[in-house]
RNA sequence: CGCGGGGUGGAGCAGUUCGGUAGCUCGUCGGGCUCAUAACCCGAAGGUCGCAGGUUCGAAUCCUGCCCCCGCAA
């Protein structure tokens, strides 16, 4: 079975990596082209690309795939898997697989189609979720599923540490799927019509915390947002982002966003509903560092209020 | 040249405007108190003030060049 893989970020590496140990041939990587990172706007690669590259495997970034029904087809495989690519695929493009596409979804289908599934999770306070091999078709998310693979959602778990948990599970469930597919075993489930959500890519304005919610859904928020783009708010005139809190107790009455406790266990705030405990925060121009440091600098005390604006 | 913040004992910061060899909140180590403590009290160790030059009697503080980190925007 000859294979082609397609996927972009870091999450689409394990699975890479797990079907090559597993000794399917992967004869070629299909990815984003290499976009422009960090203050310098370096040209920076794919993880996937830089992956592939090591292990030298032949890499295509496309900038429409389907505007390269061609070259695709002329690579000559079997089936191609995907796993977060990032591009729609038009029913020529499927056609070039004689025995399918198959996606890696980080969700338990049909729940939470689309493009940020592990943020809308953990948004929801999901307290399961998954991955979901599925075949492909051109509906988006809609194909057949080919396996599940379930995965509790921890207290202390962020999307970025789920989505290290789900690309190694997602490696495990693409290598089962295809073991499968190859002996003739597999078997196809139609998704329900129940319990279908949709979700769209992630927009930063979502990401400011609005503190007259509840403690819970603004932890949520906070945790669906780790490692990117982050929740934040603003303090003394400054951006502050943050990157861990938990629901915690109120003592005392305050307006929502005031900080009613600041020491070394962590910052306090009001929220509509009992208060927030902020554990890891960066300021504006500076490093990601524990609440208690940030206290302890005296950037924060008893009193301010985070808000919605500088 | 996209905009901006910053590099000071292990951590987070103050001190830089108006030069005179360094301070705060923690942590660490030792001791004390307490049934107990992410509590409190006493004491101690620990700093090439990012790097390299320059100005000066004297520079963390002024000038020049360089390196590194970070927020926003892409």
């Amino acid at each position: 079975m000859n294979i082609v893989y397609a996927g972009a970020p870091a999450f689409s590496v394990p699975p890479l990596q797990a079907l090559l140990e597993a000794g399917f041939a992967v004869s070629a990587v299909i990815t984003q082209p290499d976009k422009p990172a960090g203050r310098k706007g370096t040209l920076t690669p794919t993880p996937l690309k830089a992956f592939a590259e090591e292990r030298g495997i032949p890499v295509h970034a496309f900038a429409k795939i389907r505007e390269n029904v061609a070259a695709v087809r002329a690579l000559g495989a079997d089936v191609m898997v995907t796993c977060a690519y990032g591009q729609i695929l038009t029913r020529e493009v499927l056609d070039c697989f004689p025995q399918g596409v198959y996606n890696i979804h980080a969700s338990l289908l049909p729940r939470w189609r689309g493009a940020s599934p592990i943020q809308h999770a953990l948004l929801a306070g999901d307290a399961e979720t998954g991955v979901t091999v599925m075949k492909t078709d051109v509906g988006l998310d809609t194909g057949d599923m080919l396996l599940v693979r379930k995965l509790a959602i921890a207290p202390q778990d962020t999307a970025g540490t789920l989505s290290e948990k789900l690309s190694v599970l997602g490696g495990e469930a693409i290598a089962a799927a295809l073991s499968e597919l190859a002996r003739g075993t597999a078997r196809f489930t139609p998704q329900g019509e129940e319990g279908v959500t949709l979700c769209r890519k992630i927009e930063k304005s979502a990401c400011l915390v609005d503190f007259t919610r509840d403690a819970r859904s603004v932890c949520n928020l906070i945790r669906a947002m780790n490692p990117a783009p982050v929740a934040y708010a603003y303090l003394r005139g400054k951006l502050c982002n943050f990157y861990f809190a938990e629901p915690a107790e109120r003592e005392e009455d305050a307006p929502c966003g005031a900080v009613v406790r600041a020491d070394k266990t962590g910052i306090y705030v009001c929220a509509g509903q009992g208060a927030v405990r902020l554990a890891e925060v960066q300021p504006e121009g500076g490093k990601r560092m524990r609440a208690a440091d940030f206290v302890n600098g005296r950037k924060v005390a008893v009193g301010d209020v985070f808000g919605g604006q500088a």
